[in-house]
DNA sequence: CTGCGGAAGTGTTACGTATAACCTGCTCCG
DNA sequence: CGGAGCAGGTTATACGTAACACTTCCGCAG
């Protein structure tokens, strides 16, 4: 306990260092270039060092308006996809001295508190994550904020920019694959979310498997839990004739699906051939290890901090969504804003600025082969 | 863009209501008891609510002096049980009006940067969760802040509380059940991260072991990613004679050790059992679900988030950590802070006020049975 | 000699809130 | 009848910072 007294201000630093405040100010703003002597400057870093003085940044954020902190809406952080999707946006912040602060969980107390005063920071602006439904709608009586989707549908909403993963994609390339192996009957075992990335998995699903001939898949929704994904896979397979592959809408339920293949004395991928998304740490725990589509959720977050930060430079600057004010951006950072993914810019009425559609690949591992009875032709590999 | 107008203050709320600004504080803060008639605290909630006004966070922070959130390090939200954690820190924040947030993992950007820069936000405290003792040399730095450590090292550190999980009493209760089971051979795969939480489970294992009078266990270090677990796991088994379980440090690890069970031709848990630490979600992916001490990660989160509560509260009203101000915390906060756990006042000189242990328990699942050639007596159930 | 512009500072203000301090009637009691 | 006390307000202030507006000094061009 040393003494325990209060925090320098800047005005002590301004009176240790023999200057005013205002140049304390200057000073440690790093706007100094021709309005404290270089000597005087050093002075004031020397006793603000000597202080270990740190800026009130309740009183920065009340005097600039602007507090540098973001809040992001997830479902579940003990969601590993969520977790990396955060990892991402904080890096991110972190880079340009942003915090960032969840809002908790819906499932939480009570029903979805005021997600600004749950914040308990003052924000800059918001990214929302998929399945928040009913966050958004607190979300949008605080409108004023910029909001930035992650995820999510693309419609429907006044976002100032939005980032989407290339779900679709994703799973007209699982589909694919397991079409090459000799696949025709597949079924699905859904996340029985309200959520529009499921909804674009099942979407995407049905019409692929259409396209190449084959019939709609049954679908068997669950929750999102190991033996959800169980239950579900023991009714899928439970159908006649059986089907030879589960499309599974995420890796933790297609680790249940595979319990229950050998529950029945089934084998994977032998038997049934079973595709996950996301590619979380547990596609590789498992055994055989999961053929899945990886989400780049750390880039997707990122992607999406750094719409956010354009957003505000934009508004800080004045500009309009559209308008090109040259080297209104001086790093570059608008162009830099998405580097992997495709930046258009929408041109209809009342859409998101710019969305960005990030590319997603399968990653094909031990969980999937060949149907039963396929012969090992040249092209069986 | 509805015309993007500033935000209302509490004196546009008060022009409204036709009272003064002081008034409308009062009566949004509750304490307008005998100060404001009810007619006119009416008008005021209602005028705040037809404006959609909320309160500037920035400025009440100013004011007040805290700021109603607080930081919580951990290494990486990645890991389910650190995302638990924070899940039952945010939670109990939550409930008080508190928001949390992170501090970025370490390996993030660069050499650590400033917890609280980079936080973004001023705070009112911090809770340090093992692993970060990089970020504990920083922490300290800015020492003014109360600060309660979770699951470390409780000597060598000035923390106002301390809360740990049992660790050492759950590798007891899985070194107990091997040996139960007959095991006699048995290899620590472990952790290869400098931290106290895992110190703990050598220590605790090697004293478990020899307390039965079996060998002291190999150690098989590992990073922390399944295939770290494998690799280990792998050196392990080629020991001759060959152990016949493996103790690992978590479940990723456990998950990965499975892998090289099998590999070699064998079975878990016939051939080899295995163990695992935190009941991850991991641990009932897969086949077979691994037998785990589950750790109480989110009542740990919460119930550090309470003591950091309560010395807060305690800070407010001028009392001594130990002075037992009767009536002080008016719902009995204090003594709630730590429902499940055995909390002791430490009486050393210089130790942290309080120290809470939380039970932790072994939960037997499918990856452990007795060693090959154990007679199936009446013992063996 | 005068005017001017830049360097080097300082004084002052505003941000929005919570609350202490003050003011004004009115009632009630000695 | 003279306060005391209280309900029901208002005014004023401070929190710590950033930045605008202003002053002073000095070198130098006209």
């Amino acid at each position: 306990m040393t003494t325990d007294r209060p925090r320098p201000t800047s005005r002590d630093v301004a009176r240790a260092a023999g200057v005013s405040q205002a140049a304390v100010s200057l000073v440690l703003g790093g706007k100094w270039r021709g309005r404290v002597s270089p000597g005087k400057a050093a002075a004031v870093r020397e006793a603000a060092r000597e202080l270990g003085y740190r800026p009130n940044l309740a009183a920065r954020s009340l005097r600039l308006g602007r507090t540098r902190t973001a809040l992001l809406v997830v479902p579940a952080l003990t969601n590993e996809f969520f977790a990396r999707l955060h990892a991402g946006a904080a890096r991110v912040a972190a880079e340009h001295g942003f915090g960032v602060v969840l809002y908790p969980s819906p499932e939480g107390v009570g029903p979805a508190r005021d997600p600004f005063d749950s914040a308990g920071a003052a924000l800059d602006g918001v990214i929302a994550s998929s399945m928040a439904s009913e966050a958004l709608a607190a979300l949008r009586s605080g409108g004023e904020l910029p909001l930035v989707m992650l995820d999510s549908e693309p419609e429907n909403t006044q976002a100032a920019a939005t980032v989407n993963l290339d779900i679709a994609d994703g799973m007209r390339q699982a589909v694919g694959h397991l079409l090459e192996l000799g696949h025709r009957r597949v079924a699905h075992i859904a996340a029985a979310v309200d959520s529009w990335t499921f909804e674009v998995r099942s979407a995407a699903l049905t019409e692929a498997l259409e396209a190449a001939g084959c019939p709609p898949p049954p679908v068997w929704t669950a929750g999102l839990d190991v033996a959800d994904g169980t239950r579900a896979a023991a009714r899928a397979l439970a159908a006649v004739p059986r089907p030879t592959a589960l499309v599974c809408d995420d890796d933790v339920l297609a680790a249940g699906a595979c319990k229950a293949v050998r529950r029945l004395g089934l084998r994977v991928p032998e038997d049934v051939s079973v595709t996950g998304f996301d590619d979380l740490t547990l596609a590789r725990a498992v055994e055989p290890e999961l053929t899945t589509v990886r989400l780049p959720a750390e880039e997707a977050g990122a992607a999406g901090m750094r719409a956010l930060l354009a957003v505000l430079d934009g508004r800080r600057e004045g500009a309009v969504p559209d308008g090109r004010r040259e080297g209104a951006v001086p790093d570059g950072r608008r162009e830099g804003a998405v580097p992997d993914g495709r930046t258009r810019e929408a041109g209809g009425s009342g859409s998101p600025a710019w969305v960005t559609s990030l590319p997603v690949r399968l990653t094909v591992r031990g969980s999937t082969a060949p149907p039963p009875g396929t012969p090992v032709g040249p092209g069986g590999r």
